[in-house]
DNA sequence: CGCTATTCCGACTAATTCGCTCAGATATAC
DNA sequence: GTATATCTGAGCGAATTAGTCGGAATAGCG
């Protein structure tokens, strides 16, 4: 249950390539697709879900690319993730910003699993709000050759 | 994002049902389907689920019907959606346990995304493991004139 | 016994979502 | 003006979801 779609994980993937390059200067797609292992062309429907949420900006034409729209300790996994795959909601009657929503269950008496979406709803959003993409990358990982694979360990 | 499919809605509030039901005696799924507005021929699909793993038991025939194998507040959140819903795990490389498992991005470089899924689903377990059928039992909520008495004498 | 209420079981299906691919249009450095 | 990019929309096979359908097995009751 709880499964994330590739298009999470595929996105927070792409978010953690443009954080380790955020000093270095645009990075283009085709770049990203080749460290990470991942279709282009899909890569391209996710990120512009990105930059229509302005967490990353573009530049056209050639030598053109992605980069973050700011520093990575600034940007909250939930908005990733929220950008990524829709408002975090478990249930219908219970909406991302933890408001109870009448729901087709309160005609007939109370929604009795209300409770339940709601507490596991904010256990969620907290571990998101309180977690950057700054904490996902690896300090060191300043993109020489052989960075990649002295990432540390970090379970 | 996170969504619960029906099969987790469905089922929980099945097994609410048969915790306000605990103590009076079976109930058959025509009458839970008729209290809570659901098909019956898809809670056959859910309850079997959770009869295969022991949370219900049953009995057939005329007068028959389910209940609880245990007392409500001896029934974790975690087990009912694990049941109905399979494995907690948000992403392949940390399974339900916690534990990481080698996925395909440790060949590339370390998996640079598991930290999230990890706290994640940590967060996740947590709260579900913590949180009991009981709990979502509304006490007043009794019908019959049996029920009356079992809400005086539980809360 | 026969009738009825109930659990049990497997197959089928329509709709939706997922994980892409394909074919281009548009913009920019050189 | 060409190569390199970002953009855009459409399509598509596989899987999942949310059920339905048809019937078999079991048990109480008169």
């Amino acid at each position: 249950m709880l499964h994330v779609s590739t298009r999470g994980e595929y996105g927070v993937r792409v978010m953690i390539d443009l954080a380790r390059h955020y000093r270095i200067g645009l990075r283009s797609l085709t770049d990203i697709s080749l460290a990470e292992g991942l279709p282009v062309q899909y890569l391209e429907q996710l990120i512009k879900r990105l930059r229509e949420a302005e967490l990353v900006s573009s530049t056209r034409g050639a030598h053109g690319g992605y980069r973050l729209s700011r520093p990575p300790d600034e940007i909250r996994m939930s908005e990733v993730l929220r950008t990524l795959e829709g408002p975090i909601g478990l249930y219908s009657c219970v909406a991302d910003d933890g408001v109870s929503v009448a729901c087709d269950w309160d005609r007939l008496n109370h929604c009795s699993t209300r409770l339940l979406w709601s507490r596991l709803r904010s256990a969620i959003i907290l571990t998101l709000d309180t977690m950057t993409l700054a904490e996902l990358v690896p300090a060191e990982t300043a993109d020489g050759p052989a960075a990649a694979i002295v990432a540390a360990e970090t379970n």
